[in-house]
DNA sequence: TTCATACGCAACCTCTAGGTTGCATACTAT
DNA sequence: ATAGTATGCAACCTAGAGGTTGCGTATGAA
């Protein structure tokens, strides 16, 4: 479990990886090499495109499927979801020992 | 912006750091020692402890402070707050992509 | 004062992430 | 059939992440 959180996380913690998320997020499916041109701000090879999306792959953030000689990526939304739910949990843990502690100090 | 996210990403992108995380976001203020007897299931350093918490703190993620010999950290809400309201937001984009694609095919 | 504790700093090691290039292959279009 | 496009695969490189150990220093306790 936390492992799978880890690498999500990991998965969003590059700046080309989550530019790559933030265009196929806008419901696009996208061929690598349309990806290699707008996607990346920093002039990147294909090659490095494709190992990003591989890792986004692995990590479930985005699904990949052929169509001729083409490999069209699209955005899927689970993961993503669920680390914003982890997060969600993190700040309600937070919270609740905020309240404690006032409760304590006011008591 | 991206590279701030990016950053705050790749912190949680570790299970060690992320068991960090886990611990202090339930209140406490913890010593290094204690950190590293507690919070790394696996059998790991002390310095190495503390790199992972100079990373997180660097992310804006926790927060140190001295109290004579000792570094006390505590949980900072704000980044995996941020982190959340750009997950939903990503959500909400591709939930919006999803809208405009129904009303495509029912026309 | 003396000893133990909690740390910082620095050197070092290994592995892998992120990137590149070159070449081969599989489709598409003409 | 041929040329161009979209990709896969493999070798290679470099910097940095994640880890360790050794040693020095400051603080708390006896």
């Amino acid at each position: 479990m936390r492992r799978r959180r880890a690498k999500i996380f990991a998965a969003l913690g590059d700046e080309t990886r989550l530019a790559l998320v933030a265009k196929l997020c806008r419901g696009s499916d996208l061929s690598i090499s349309e990806l290699t041109e707008t996607a990346a701000d920093a002039r990147i090879s294909r090659q490095a495109v494709t190992k990003h999306l591989r890792v986004l792959e692995n990590a479930g953030l985005v699904r990949c499927s052929r169509t001729g000689r083409e490999r069209r990526f699209s955005y899927r939304p689970e993961a993503a979801e669920e680390m914003r739910e982890y997060l969600e949990f993190v700040t309600a843990k937070w919270d609740e020992a905020l309240e404690r502690l006032k409760t304590f100090v006011e008591s």
